[in-house]
DNA sequence: CCAAATCTACTTACTAGTAGGTATGGAAAC
DNA sequence: GTTTCCATACCTACTAGTAAGTAGATTTGG
């Protein structure tokens, strides 16, 4: 039954809910949550509103599904990036490369738009966005307290303010990029700041 | 007769504009442009919406006019921190505080948070954020350039790479210390930052 | 045949913006 | 010095459009 229904998923190649979350995911990251309608998403893939509501029931809980699945995709980007043994310098690396490839494609971290328009989201949409902080920045540190275990980076202040300061930088860099339209001073910020990571006292 | 014009002005210590001013930065400093209303404003200062047209002609003249007063202001700061003769590496530390004031309010910065929503807005306010951020990268760089010859700052890459880099990191570390509601977190990649550029090759 | 998926057709609430009127406080005319 | 005038600053009462959300009928695939 289970497999079933698997198969039928992979026949589909892609549902109704998914393609939702993906055209809300998209319009999220480039105009914000209170600059995209039902009317908008339902129109871009063909259906009613009314279709819309039949499978998300709000738009709190279209945006909290989105915002959710975001926040799943990036740590589990991040366990992939544990699993591939290369050292924490190669491994930091990585996770920058994760946000320039949101970048590239002309959208800005989720997060980071939702930060900025927080005051004015349902409860549920900020609780993820502080789960999704906060769970970065205990990877992080873990990440830089290894770092600076094996001797490969080095920190300036504590691994958690450190990871703090990367997260940051990282979500300002791509918010200035996009009215620049500068992906290479993106792409510079990053490397200054693993260089200084890397850099030895 | 101005003296006279100049002696009301002093006398009715604010006016109605500058009032529909202060109010609107604050709602889009802490709502952002597309989630505050004509009406919000005109309620709060106790005027109706139809007044409100009559100082500001439409939204986006308004949203426009926030954005330039509040531009201008931090140009000012800033001439006025040039102004001051200390050594640049004091004179950044300065302009952080600019920053770390507006966070101390329970507010983004303004062009931080328009950053965001920058998709959404009329061409005349994507101008001006523009011009506020390749301003302050231009401001930024000189200050590091004069800090990088007096043997004051260290910077990593170029003035105008560790300027963007700056500007990023400053944005975003308020933003993420917003949800987090953590300005000792903000405070701590302040510090982290001038530490980085102070320290010595 | 059934249930999930989708539709038509609406409601309610809020948005930006406007037409046209009113109050007030000087400046000019007498 | 009063009266007339007029601009500024507001008001009431609207329009047109869009937002989220819903009730109930219809299609469709297994």
């Amino acid at each position: 039954m289970l497999a079933r229904k698997k198969a039928q998923k992979i026949k589909r190649a892609v549902t109704t809910p998914d393609r939702i979350l993906d055209v809300a995911e998209r319009l999220m990251q480039t105009r914000g949550y209170n600059s995209f309608s039902y009317a908008d998403v339902a129109a871009e893939i063909g259906i009613t509103k009314a279709g819309l509501y039949h499978h998300f029931g709000s738009k709190a809980k279209l945006g909290h599904a989105v915002t959710e699945r975001y926040a799943g995709r990036v740590f589990a980007a991040a366990g992939a990036i544990d699993a591939s043994g290369l050292d924490a310098s190669l491994r930091l690396e990585r996770y920058t490369q994760v946000y320039a490839g949101v970048l590239s494609q002309g959208r800005l971290c989720l997060v980071g738009m939702l930060a900025a328009e927080f005051n004015t989201l349902p409860e549920p949409m900020q609780e993820t966005i502080r789960q999704y902080i906060s769970g970065s920045e205990r990877w992080l540190a873990a990440l830089i307290g290894q770092g600076r275990a094996a001797g490969k980076l080095f920190p300036i202040g504590t691994d958690r303010e450190a990871a703090l300061l990367l997260i940051g930088a990282l979500e300002g860099a791509m918010l200035i990029a996009g009215p620049m339209n500068d992906k290479a001073g993106f792409n510079s910020s990053v490397r200054q700041l693993l260089a200084t990571l890397r850099r030895k006292p």
